[in-house]
RNA sequence: CGGGGCGUAGCUCAGCCCGGUUAGAGCGCGGCGUUUGGGACGCCGAGGCCGGAGGUUCGAAUCCUCUCGCCCCGACCA
């Protein structure tokens, strides 16, 4: 076990705060519920962005800046909206040493003032489909905090979109979760159940809330990205109208959508083991470290020249490589290290290797000498690598996706549902209760609906909760 | 907001019950030397208003009161 990080199996909530500190992902901030991003937890979440930011220009969106500062009136414009963020907003009320005449909320989500500007924008059918996303930061003054989670500030983006129909909104509504869906399993190697939200879970203001859940390694849910019709709610508080080709003034019809840093977590989670993280290879700072190995001056040249040219062959080829040649530490010192921080795979090179113009290759997905294999030419360096992040890449997604279909039950009865919940699983099964039978539900297991999977059975069948036949199955299970 | 825990060196903590030398350890940090194929070792060294404010006492890290903060567990939430 690795030095500094309580076992998985002993207390999971602080295995995951040890792996936090021990990587340099995190620290806290000065105030309740804040964090410090680290360099290394930030170049993680540079690169969902990075892979985030891609997908949405390929769908046509643009990014844009709002303020941070809303007036508090906007906030009231819409009823449940309101209902939904005022126990958990952050005022303004004094700046520049004066009480303000109105409040300023700092944003916990950006709907308001994007949809107040978009009324703005929006006159003609020709100004839609209206397809914006930002980067930002957000504050939600939350009682129970934990890094990366839930934080009181945290990072995110948000789409918001406005279209022409109904129709048109609920497509982009599905597109972004999709969107979501492929980022999460080829980007971040995280298997999701993509679904959409019961009416108690969904986004306050919301007509349809999609969300992808993850299952994290103590089988706890993590809602990790969600998408919303918003239908003409926030179009209709903040007079979103256009004149279609017909000559009359329609409200626009909306979505908006995002994921956070909490998707850090859920890597963290997902992947992470008793010697630290796994990151997979696509959001991975570092994908490739090299150790060299030396014990007497006389062989340390020939070790770090062999090691310099397998790092100028995989840098050439697009790969993040970095060569650890600290003298003041040893090489199995920087093993424990680097397997710490997750970097997927690991050279070894040393005077026996520069002899034969070989390497070993360590992989991080297979623990000790399971996952070495030696002898790889040097002059195939980049092509062995190449291959090796793939397949780590692939294979850290097949064990989440094993680990999670392992732990989801299927159950016809409240009974069985309340075992499986208990053992610690997610539960499958019919369900055509009312808000009411969902709450018990949560009261008295701890569960919550955490959405009707699109992938449904295709038939109908019988209500777990309450006999009826139900032509939905839905997914229950604790939660982050 | 309830329940629990913790504030002593950069980090993790011991010391506190039962007040009394110059407040300790391990890790980390700096220097020198030996080392380096799975967390090396020796020697030397730097580093503390013992969270804050009151009080008790000849004397407080230690006892009392108040306060502030953080963490964990629960109720609300991406």
């Amino acid at each position: 076990m690795a030095e500094g990080v309580t076992p998985r199996s002993e207390d999971y909530s602080r295995w995951y705060q040890d792996i936090i500190r021990e990587a340099e992902l995190a620290d806290y901030g000065p105030v309740r519920g804040t964090m410090v991003i680290r360099p290394y937890g930030y170049a993680i979440w540079e690169n969902i962005q990075k892979a985030l930011d891609r997908r949405f220009k390929a769908t046509g969106h643009r990014n844009a800046y709002f303020p941070m500062f809303i007036p508090y009136s906007f906030i009231e414009k819409e009823k449940a909206h309101v209902e939904g963020f005022s126990p958990e907003l952050a005022l303004v009320t004094i700046g520049g040493g004066k009480e303000l005449e109105e409040p300023l909320v700092v944003r916990p989500t950006s709907e308001t003032i994007i949809n107040y500007m978009f009324a703005k924008w929006v006159q003609s059918y020709r100004d839609l489909p209206l397809l914006i996303n930002q980067w930002a930061n957000v504050v939600r003054w939350e009682m129970r905090t934990r890094p990366f989670l839930r934080t009181l500030e945290f990072l995110w983006q948000e789409g918001h979109t406005a279209h022409a129909t109904y129709e048109d909104a609920e497509e982009e509504a599905l597109r972004m979760i999709e969107l979501y869906r492929d980022f999460a399993e080829n980007e971040g190697a995280v298997p999701v159940v993509v679904g959409r939200k019961s009416r108690i879970e969904r986004f306050a203001g919301a007509l349809h809330t999609y969300t992808m859940e993850a299952m994290m390694g103590d089988k706890k849910a993590l809602q990790a990205g969600t998408s919303h019709n918003l239908g003409q709610n926030f179009a209709k508080a903040f007079g979103i109208q256009f004149l279609d080709e017909n000559n009359e003034l329609q409200y626009a019809w909306q979505t908006s959508w995002g994921v956070s840093t909490r998707f850090v977590g859920a890597v963290i989670m997902v992947h992470g083991d008793d010697q630290g993280l796994r990151l997979p290879p696509r959001l991975a700072p570092i994908q490739v470290v090299i150790v060299p190995i030396w014990r007497k001056d006389a062989e340390r040249e020939a070790v770090e020249q062999a090691a310099h040219r397998i790092c100028e062959q995989l840098e050439n080829a697009g790969i993040r490589v970095h060569l650890d040649d600290r003298a003041e530490h040893t090489p199995g010192w920087k093993f424990n290290f680097w397997e710490m921080k997750g970097v997927p795979v690991r050279i070894e090179i040393g005077p026996r290797d520069v002899a034969k113009g070989a390497f070993v290759l360590a992989r991080r997905d297979m623990p000790g000498k399971e996952g070495k294999t030696f002898d790889h030419p040097i002059e195939e360096a980049a092509a062995r690598v190449g291959a090796l992040l793939n397949e780590i890449q692939r294979n850290l997604l097949e064990q989440a996706r094993t680990f999670r279909d392992a732990n989801i039950h299927d159950v016809r009865t409240y009974d069985e549902l309340r075992e499986v919940i208990a053992a610690g699983g997610w539960a499958l099964g019919y369900w055509a209760g009312s808000d009411d039978d969902e709450r018990r539900v949560k009261e008295e297991t701890g569960a919550t609906l955490r959405c009707f999977p699109f992938e449904q059975p295709g038939e109908p069948g019988t209500c777990l909760m309450t006999g009826r036949e139900a032509n939905e199955v839905a997914i229950f299970a604790k939660a982050y």
